[in-house]
DNA sequence: AAACAATACGGAGGTAGCCTCCGGTTGGCA
DNA sequence: TGCCAACCGGAGGCTACCTCCGTATTGTTT
């Protein structure tokens, strides 16, 4: 379930209230670490506690959601690109965003990954999502001559998260980072 | 500073007090993580909460203090060993020692190493007690044949570390696991 | 042995977060 | 328009955090 209860749609209140609190939460959780307060959550998304709890019912269920939309938001970056950049800046972006994404979380993953079973519904399908998105790219890039036909799509996702962390105390130099991943996707000329 | 404060020696009740602490954080941290509650702490140690405070200003100083007080053990333990096993026992029952205190820890020494500079006195310290007492277990197994001479003290170290991962889940293989690691410590014959 | 600092103790108290519960409100359908 | 299921919000009871200060204990001095 996303924003529905698989039965019929939510009330337009209830959607509303569940949206703001998904955004409040992802900026807390940013700001804060994985145990920001709900409250304040709640607060700043000009909520009740009680309507919080009612739609996240554990502070892990809150965290999920923000890990779930945060996975379909950088899957759908993937498509976009794909539509709107070529195979080659498609490419570079998306490994650029996944960086980012990556580090600015830091601990946060690996807090839901100590709590979570990582064989769960939620893990499965975020990362069957993603894995999806990073065909699309790849295989445009592949097709436009752009990236080596032996890298796999969990080469390019663990290549992502490599930059992230290698890049983390000298972010200025991402960019140099990313043309060495770059020239090392290329094929061999 | 251990339990002094580097002038004149504490007072008998702060002495015994601080002591009391430290014994209860202990037993908590391993029983419910690094944010064990600070009152239930003080609780056990029937003493006041005020006294904590006093002692402990920060729940970060409680955390180092206990950490202190269990790599200063360890290296006691090696010490110990020397005197009383043969050289190999004495390499064996090092190595499952550490091996059972990163086990035991898992996830607390991470949250130490995540809030505290790698380079602050603390560390250096501690890393430099554990090195020294690895040296001293270490120069005995060698002196009796029991250590080839490549092997330096990092590396028993590491390979302590890896027993305690590769043991993690399946704790009845450590002996087994053990005893495949000491086989590569020995001299090729 | 008694008195006196210096030192240490302990817990009340104010703040904040957690989570539950339920009277009141609202959206959407007939 | 009217109705009711769905939804809202926050009071309230609990626990934890940390500070502050009146009281008690220690050990030293006369």
């Amino acid at each position: 379930m996303s924003t529905t209860t698989g039965q019929r749609p939510m009330r337009a209140d209830a959607r509303r209230n569940y949206e703001r609190l998904l955004a409040e939460a992802k900026s807390s959780f940013l700001e804060h670490g994985a145990d920001a307060s709900l409250e304040e959550i709640a607060r700043r998304a000009g909520v009740g506690i009680g309507t919080l709890y009612r739609h996240f019912p554990t502070r892990l269920a809150l965290q999920e959601a923000v890990y779930r939309d945060e996975m379909e938001q950088l899957a759908a970056k993937a498509y976009e690109l794909a539509e709107t950049c070529p195979p080659d800046e498609g490419l570079a972006a998306w490994i650029l965003a996944i960086a980012e994404y990556s580090r600015a979380k830091r601990g946060l993953t690996q807090t839901l990954k100590a709590v979570i079973d990582l064989h769960s519904d939620l893990f499965v399908r975020c990362h069957d999502e993603i894995q999806t998105a990073a065909e699309t790219i790849l295989a445009r890039a592949r097709a436009a001559g752009t990236a080596r036909s032996d890298l796999t799509t969990s080469d390019l996702l663990r290549l992502a998260h490599a930059l992230s962390v290698a890049s983390e105390r000298a972010p200025e130099d991402t960019g140099r980072l990313l043309s060495f991943i770059l020239d090392g996707v290329r094929p061999r000329s």
